[in-house]
DNA sequence: AGTGGCGAAATTGCATGCAATCAATTATAC
DNA sequence: GTATAATTGATTGCATGCAATTTCGCCACT
């Protein structure tokens, strides 16, 4: 078995599948994510669950309470508002890092993710929203650092996870253009041009976000997570 | 019982113990980490070693191989390096931020920890080692952001492993003088200054350490990890 | 009707057992 | 004598069982 990390563990899949659902507004902050449940779905025992949860609340998508169980983060806009500031300041640093390292191949890489999103532009806003992430993510990869890049995911997992609670419908599509001009800028070598842009890109989204405050909205059950646990129960990624 | 989180829980105090244990070089580089001989020594079962490994692993601080068992991280020079960079910026944001909350009572906890360092100079080098850490991870809680905070924590005790690989003996002398005058920059809410003498005081702490690759050293076996262990075993912190 | 206590159900905390995997060593064939 | 195959030992991967804790409904009592 030569293929190296081929066949990542079972916690991982569940891990993803979890951020997914989470990020993707299926499962909504504040729900109740109890072990038993959980693992009946994925066709798992509560151990995997567990780990699954705990690495999730390592991330910040999920509150673990005591013996009170797990339930969806729900980010206070105080809290918001911190990681959305820290999120540009970090974001500079990839930039910086980015610039380093530019090369064709790399802007190909970018320019197929931005197709992506271009291609997703009428689909579901929560996929929107995923996808968007990703192209920070995928920022912080190519800057090289590992360290960076878990960061980057970190905050932009958190950051989607906020979003999905106080934005507004709508928020997305401009982002498309301004990663647009992000990447030309990269292209060109302009980090200060990058940097503005992309500064201004975090700003904006969280000024468009930040401030709808409507509570509640509908609590969908676990049953919406039925196509997700499926997935791991075939074994898919 | 009010006392909301009295009680952490064991495997936080396991993961306590052996994060000290590591960066205070009672557990080397390259040590292995078997649950089971773990799990005797505190006195639990595996399931909360494994725990405490696997959070541990997330900081960077042990190593998880597939169905090879846990060791202790042992970076690279490269992946030093990029940390200590990814330090020295994340470090900036910190110093800005302390600026904006500046007030009589941060800088008390300042100099009261920047007390102890003094104290324990001639203490053994890990301890001013985890002591110096310590100043920048209190540097990072005064800063009002606790994703900041976990970033910061968890990039010093990485360096500071890195340290204890790489530096020869004496790197931390000169440590306390650079805290204090940092101490003092901030004291006059000079932000400009502090910057530059952090950014300073972290790559002299890194070119001092990160040139030495002598290999090798006593690997001390688990007997070492005994008084932590105990520690835990009788319920202290 | 409102409040305090009490018991049952739900849920996590932790330990342990068995199977799967990997490393190393010995045995065997060429 | 070397290389390859098989076996053994050690160690993790995962599931399950029991105990501890919390929560919530229920009833009595003020």
């Amino acid at each position: 078995m030569k293929a190296a990390d081929k066949a990542k563990h079972r916690t991982d899949m569940i891990s993803s599948a979890l951020r997914s659902a989470i990020l993707e507004r299926v499962l909504m902050p504040g729900m109740k994510l109890p072990e038993d449940s959980l693992g009946e779905r994925f066709g798992v025992s509560r151990t995997l669950i567990r780990q699954s949860l705990e690495r999730l609340a390592a991330e910040g998508l999920v509150e673990l309470r005591r013996n009170k169980g797990a339930m969806v983060a729900k980010p206070s806009l105080e809290e918001a508002r911190d990681l959305f500031e820290l999120r540009t300041q970090i974001e500079d640093l990839v930039i910086s890092r980015v610039i380093k390292n530019m090369s064709p191949a790399l802007l190909a890489e970018l320019e197929g993710h931005l197709a992506k999103e271009v291609a997703a532009e009428h689909a579901s806003e929560p996929i929107s929203i995923r996808l968007a992430t990703e192209f920070h993510i995928l920022l912080a990869k190519l800057s090289g650092s590992p360290v960076l890049l878990r960061y980057v995911e970190e905050i932009g997992y958190r950051c989607g996870l906020t979003l999905s609670l106080y934005a507004r419908p709508h928020s997305t599509d401009c982002g498309i253009q301004e990663h647009r001009q992000i990447i030309e800028a990269l292209s060109k070598g302009d980090a200060d041009a990058a940097r503005k842009l992309m500064r201004h890109h975090l700003t904006a989204v969280a000024d468009r976000a930040l401030f709808t405050t409507e509570e509640g909205g509908p609590l969908l059950y676990l049953d919406a997570l039925e196509p997700y646990a499926k997935k791991v129960r075939d074994g898919g990624a």
